[in-house]
DNA sequence: ATGCAGCTTCCCAGCATGGGAAGGTCAAGA
DNA sequence: TCTTGACCTTCCCATGCTGGGAAGCTGCAT
């Protein structure tokens, strides 16, 4: 399978897999003669684990550890659970951030007449 | 004043006001004669307003609006509130995002025995 | 055989930030 | 006055993830 196919396949544009392949997150892939590369479908399951991975926010360097777990069948679930239960920690701090951000940015907005005037208490705020 | 006050009084790295000036945020500020940036109090306080829109976090070009803005004593406070506003809706967008994924992981994580057995929902859900 | 689609590598760009090297400047203390 | 150390200057590099594009090779269909 060409590396096209596999983007298709997998749902990761083929600049995408080369860089993951760059870093050493997947394994470098078989190379035909013709020095194409050449996948087989287990590469394709990884590259849609990878996938399913990036849509959940892991980090490139969390992802190459869960796919060391998935690929090693006497991995303790413990360590899985760990990976997952920090990033969810991780995404909490920054959502209860973004959450601030926003809630002040509303208030600000709310005070601001929003009009052909000067006066605002958003840049108020900014240049306290 | 040199780049060093400047910082600690703005609370922005040295490093970051030569970029921001690099990339035209800020005005460049004057020269001395031994080539070193010297600043006014009029430049603090843009640094400080920079800090301050960063920390609810603006990007670099809707600073530059921003700034902008407060510059103009002639500006429409619609102007800042459609900035802030916008910025509020992406945020938000972004929150749910994150929310999302949070959900998910906490939902597979929780269904996860997380001891040294190998069976895991997280691989499941990941590898599907 | 010719052309086009697809592959290869390599470089560049962005966001915002920090690290560090090589060299110039200033102020304080011996 | 000279030295020293703190501070300044510019320049390049790296991060993490992604895309754009150039130059050149391969493979298939007409």
């Amino acid at each position: 399978m060409n590396i096209g196919e596999a983007a298709k396949a997998s749902g990761v544009s083929a600049k995408m897999i080369r860089y993951y392949e760059s870093v050493g997150l997947i394994r470098a892939a078989d190379r035909k003669q013709s020095n194409y590369r050449d996948f087989a479908e287990r590469d394709v399951n990884e590259l849609r684990f990878l996938r399913r991975a990036r849509t959940l926010g892991f980090s490139v360097e969390e992802i190459a550890k869960l796919l060391e777990l998935w690929r090693d069948r006497a991995r303790p679930s413990r360590e899985v659970k760990a990976i997952a239960l920090r990033h969810v920690t991780n995404l909490d701090a920054r959502i209860a951030e973004m959450q601030a951000m926003a809630d002040t940015l509303r208030h600000l907005a709310h005070a601001c007449a929003g009009d052909h005037r000067p006066d605002c208490p958003i840049l108020g705020d900014l240049g306290r």
